[in-house]
DNA sequence: ACCTGAACACCGTTCAAGT
DNA sequence: ACCTGAACACCGTTCAAGT
């Protein structure tokens, strides 16, 4: 009996990783607008399924968001070991632009007012700890200017996130270069050395939009902004 | 005849702008999933004569944002004939901190993949060449570095935004802060000086956020990010 | 020519029926 | 307990009828 019960939850149990694993597949590739009922369809089950494992749509969205976050601190965790802390920071904000670019489309409906919820804070603000524990690291490295915190940093990387996001697909460098940019932001004046690669132009940007007329695809790939 | 015509197309004109208007404080007000239905209603027009006039919800967000941008590019035209170049530049990015707060929802919009179109990037292109002058002007005056152009200006600014969306209700301080950031990191590591204010805390973040439990009313300056 | 609102299409969500 | 898909609700868009 009980052992039927333990059954049908491993049943459940499944089905909520099969609806998991679907979603996230399905939202790399196309972005957010994929329909609950294709998520289902993928993921083998029923419409109601999903909605008896997560409460909506967005509750989907954010337990994948949750579970990314946390791979975020698991990786600054070991990152605190390294040898090096100047390194150590600015490896993991680097690999934190890459983990925003994989999952673009969650982030930015994360970014969105229209789903925050105590988990996803919760994951964030120990993702914004850690951060914090590599910064005070490399302060007291005396690489980094002691008069900037975690928030700021979190702040400036938005825009290298943009960056990677307009420009990833013309020229991966300009990543580096962004990364460059915040970190002599982020040195003392002394140390500030000069940005590897040079400015991207205008047209670089504009012949990097999405062609005009051709259905667009709604990919995350192709992105513009205004400001 | 004639006369009658221009008549009618005086009334359709009307009908333009009244929704244009209407659309534009009803999205400032709560963001933009405010239906077209409340949009037509608050114009005084039909659901149908907003599709007459704009092809879509989108296109009607286009236009609004369109309009915006010049007005940033007007103000950057005025700003090339101040006599500090570089204070001209940084005065030109503060500002557009402050347009990209107000019309948030907009903005956020149009940085999605969903709106991109020949207009906006015609407008968007206009406003980089703007802020491309004013920084060629500030790096002649010898105050900010030579080895960045106006793309890497314009992500730094992104991070600023986000600061402003993040924390302007709790400390407006902290946007004068992030400029100051940017300004660092713009500027010829030897005139590098220290930032304003302190680094906000994770508390304060926190504390910020929408408060659970409560109805979200979706408003745009209810916002938190994962990133 | 332009305006209108009923009707349609689409998609997130619910729930009665099934196992 | 859990699963299913028909039915519902909501909102962007269309279009036949009106002026």
């Amino acid at each position: 009996m009980s052992v039927e019960e333990r059954q049908l939850r491993a049943d459940a149990e499944r089905n909520r990783r099969r609806l998991l694993e679907a979603a996230q597949a399905l939202f790399r590739e196309r972005g957010l607008d994929v329909g609950v009922a294709e998520i289902a369809q993928v993921a083998g089950v029923g419409r109601g399924t999903l909605f008896r494992n997560f409460a909506s749509k967005e509750d989907l969205i954010a337990a994948i968001v949750i579970e990314r976050v946390q791979e975020a601190v698991l990786r600054g965790e070991t990152l605190l070991a390294a040898s090096d802390p100047a390194e150590a920071l600015f490896q993991f904000l680097g690999e934190l632009v890459g983990r925003q670019q994989l999952d673009r489309a969650l982030f930015e409906a994360v970014a969105d007012e229209w789903l925050v919820n105590d988990e996803i804070r919760g994951a964030h603000a120990r993702m914004v700890g850690v951060m914090d524990e590599l910064l005070t690291r490399a302060q007291s490295g005396g690489e980094v200017r002691d008069d900037i915190g975690a928030m700021d940093v979190l702040m400036l990387l938005k825009g290298t996130c943009e960056a990677a996001s307009a420009f990833a697909h013309v020229d991966a460098r300009i990543i580096d270069r962004q990364l460059d940019l915040v970190r002599a932001a982020l040195s003392v004046p002394a140390s500030a050395r000069r940005l590897r690669g040079r400015p991207p132009t205008l047209e670089e940007i504009e012949g990097a939009a999405p062609q005009t007329g051709a259905r667009r695809t709604g990919s995350a790939a192709e992105r513009s902004q205004v400001l």
